[in-house]
DNA sequence: ACTGCAACATACGCGTCCGTATGTTATAAA
DNA sequence: TTTATAACATACGGACGCGTATGTTGCAGT
């Protein structure tokens, strides 16, 4: 909330998203987020020039604050590659960042914004967990191959799976480091 | 289509599903399906008792068509469990019959009863297959795991992965039998 | 105290969808 | 040929959502 109890831009985004986790796209109208809100229509057409613009918002808002700021959080106070890599499977798993993930993709399954939205976000996120695995001194195409297990498992994982208790999320985890980031025969290693 | 070209109850459910899949739930509305169809809504309200009740009927009659029909269709003609199960996943990947999966689960974050009906449907599932693995002398507990791995895979393959190529789907699909029919550290024989 | 404006609230017309009530038509049975 | 009825079409009232136009309010600066 801003100053007065008053809303921004983003405030209307946070609600969207967290609806339309909570309750589907057909519940993201304006009248409805206005009464969630405790406000009218008229502090939406304010902020925003229609619906269509908060939706496109929204993706925006979702893409920046899940690719670049959850990459920037495992940079930081990483030594190297791995723990880096340890790091950002950890935050998607345990924190909310990866509750939007399956709403926004069965949405994206009938809008093309969305899902330029999210191609071009799992690029990003493919470029730079690949980046990752090539530090660790991977061969480039398993390098890729190892991202694309890492990423499909994180968003298949949020979708499908019942939902496993902490300890076994964080066994799961660590089983899941482990597989990803040891393979002794296909590494490349300069000395050899 | 009827005689006359009068339509029948079903022919509503399967423009139903056909809209749910390819344009959102949003679309699966009693003046949409009928402008698709070629009629008005007194046609709608003949056949069906309101718009809930056709959501529900929908989600039956991919339950039934689903689960039964593809079940019964892998037994025939099979002359073991290792046959019917190959059979199974190849109707699964190759044919339409797997395409509503993605947009009925979608919808199931939001419905009550469609998560319900999926719940069923994935316990039948997973009851009939765990069977199939234990006639191929799987351990109780071994056959569930691998049966679980079959039918996750099968969800996950049509919402996430990238379409690959027809001779690629069918590589992957053999490599898949071959790996989850195989184990003979676990593999339990009566003669031993 | 006065003014200006950001951030709303209120009121309206419009289109879409739902469900109902009632009118229409083609065909099968007599 | 008449009749009954299945399978529609048409017309309506109401609810809801969109977007616009305009009215209202509280604080910030002067």
């Amino acid at each position: 909330m801003n100053k007065r109890n008053r809303l921004k831009a983003e405030d209307w985004l946070k609600q969207g998203l967290e609806t339309l986790d909570n309750e589907g796209i057909h519940k993201v109208n304006v009248e409805y987020l206005a009464r969630q809100l405790g406000v009218t229509k008229g502090s939406f057409y304010w902020h925003f020039k229609n619906h269509e613009t908060l939706i496109r918002e929204m993706l925006n808002y979702w893409a920046r604050t899940l690719t670049i700021n959850v990459i920037e959080r495992s940079i930081q106070d990483s030594k190297d590659a791995r723990e880096i890599f340890f790091k950002l499977i950890t935050i998607i798993t345990t924190e909310k960042v990866g509750r939007y993930e399956v709403a926004i993709r069965a949405y994206a399954r009938h809008d093309k914004k969305a899902r330029s939205t999210i191609r071009k976000v799992d690029q990003q996120r493919l470029l730079f967990i690949t980046g990752l695995f090539t530090d660790m001194n991977f061969k480039q195409a398993d390098a890729e191959v190892r991202a694309r297990l890492a990423l499909y498992y994180q968003v298949a994982e949020q979708g499908i799976f019942l939902k496993e208790s902490k300890q076994k999320s964080k066994d799961l985890l660590k089983q899941r480091f482990d597989l990803l980031t040891t393979n002794h025969e296909s590494i490349d290693k300069p000395g050899c």
